[in-house]
DNA sequence: GTTCAACTTGAACGCCGTTCACGTTAGGCT
DNA sequence: AGCCTAACGTGAACGGCGTTCAAGTTGAAC
């Protein structure tokens, strides 16, 4: 039976999900659908692209219209779903993050983001370092997030002692920053209507 | 003649200054030094450990007192100075970055940093996590800095156009999403102030 | 000068991503 | 029905990686 493309990135995705990003190789891919690992090469020209893919499909969909009305709210709403997309997968917060320097993935809800600011008042150079900014916060505080999580996994059998929740939980340590940000932007709204 | 940790330490710097991390391998580091890359491990069990060496190297007494008084211009201090170690070595953003789960390398800064939030009238979790959300911008921000530079150095002799920076400089663009976050840390303390 | 711990060597192990000449399949065309 | 061709898979290798370990060598303290 032939592969085709959407098998090759299915399979890797169950192999992220499974083992995790270090053991996601190109031989345990072919490995598991029973393939060899030459074959993945027809479908995806290297593991690069492949792991591209799998961030794009990661963040299909991440930009879309959203429901809240205020740019505040919108940014939040936005902040939040791409955090719940980035922790739907195992490492997928990393595998972004590692894919982000070969951009145009992630480019599409910066885009997004950037317009909520000039919505909000913003002008275009100030929304799109506002959306920059949000986004390295979103990826920061994710992979962190994501890698104390397993952290905890690994370490709460261990030592019989897992709170696995320290303190705040990671969803309001998350809004804590990102409260921060919205803050400073509208903090730097004000400054321009006192103006 | 014998190797010294140190020594060890010093050639793989100079490895990663020359070829950039994704070439700072054991075998060449010990090729470097005339040397089996099995001795390198009589110094350093693991090439984890010399990559947490090399960030500890580099980022170290970037904790120390302030020139600034006010607590905003402390956090400013600090941010700049944390972001400038990243940037006096070839991938250091990105060396750093990935040191960062496996900790107590970046902790000194962070513990610097949630007391200039607590001086400035935070609380200590807020503190914290203010500390935090700085720290994943500044990470966030330079390891995007560092690695466009490097494909800007890549593509400037290739296509003749060479902007080499962009509307604003990096470090204008440091600045706006830094002044942010500053600003977000003081409308929460105004809120405070007027509660 | 001997001893013993501190180091280094040499060689291997098992993994990795990637390439390529060569077989095989499947489906459209006559 | 039979062929042709493009799409796809195989098998085997290449070079490189981190890491381990028994066996050798060094050097300083006694």
């Amino acid at each position: 039976m032939q592969l085709r493309r959407a098998d090759v990135l299915e399979g890797a995705i169950s192999i992220l999900d499974e083992y995790g990003l270090g053991d996601l190789t190109m031989r345990r891919v072919a490995t598991s659908l029973h393939v060899q690992p030459g074959a993945l090469y027809w479908h995806f020209k290297d593991k690069q692209t492949l792991l591209g893919a799998i961030a794009d499909s990661l963040l299909a969909d991440v930009d879309a219209p959203t429901e809240q009305e205020n740019w505040d709210g919108q940014l939040r709403e936005l902040a939040h779903r791409l955090r719940d997309r980035l922790l739907s997968h195992r490492d997928g917060a990393e595998l972004v993050a590692a894919t982000y320097a070969s951009r145009m993935v992630t480019n599409r809800i910066r885009e997004r983001i950037a317009a909520v600011g000039i919505r909000a008042g913003l002008s275009r150079d100030e929304s799109e370092l506002t959306a920059d900014t949000l986004l390295y916060y979103i990826l920061g505080h994710t992979v962190d997030e994501q890698a104390r999580m397993q952290m905890d996994s690994m370490g709460a059998l261990a030592d019989g002692t897992s709170p696995l929740f320290e303190k705040p939980d990671p969803t309001s340590r998350f809004d804590f920053g990102l409260a921060l940000l919205v803050d400073g932007v509208r903090s730097r709204l004000g400054d321009r209507a006192r103006a």
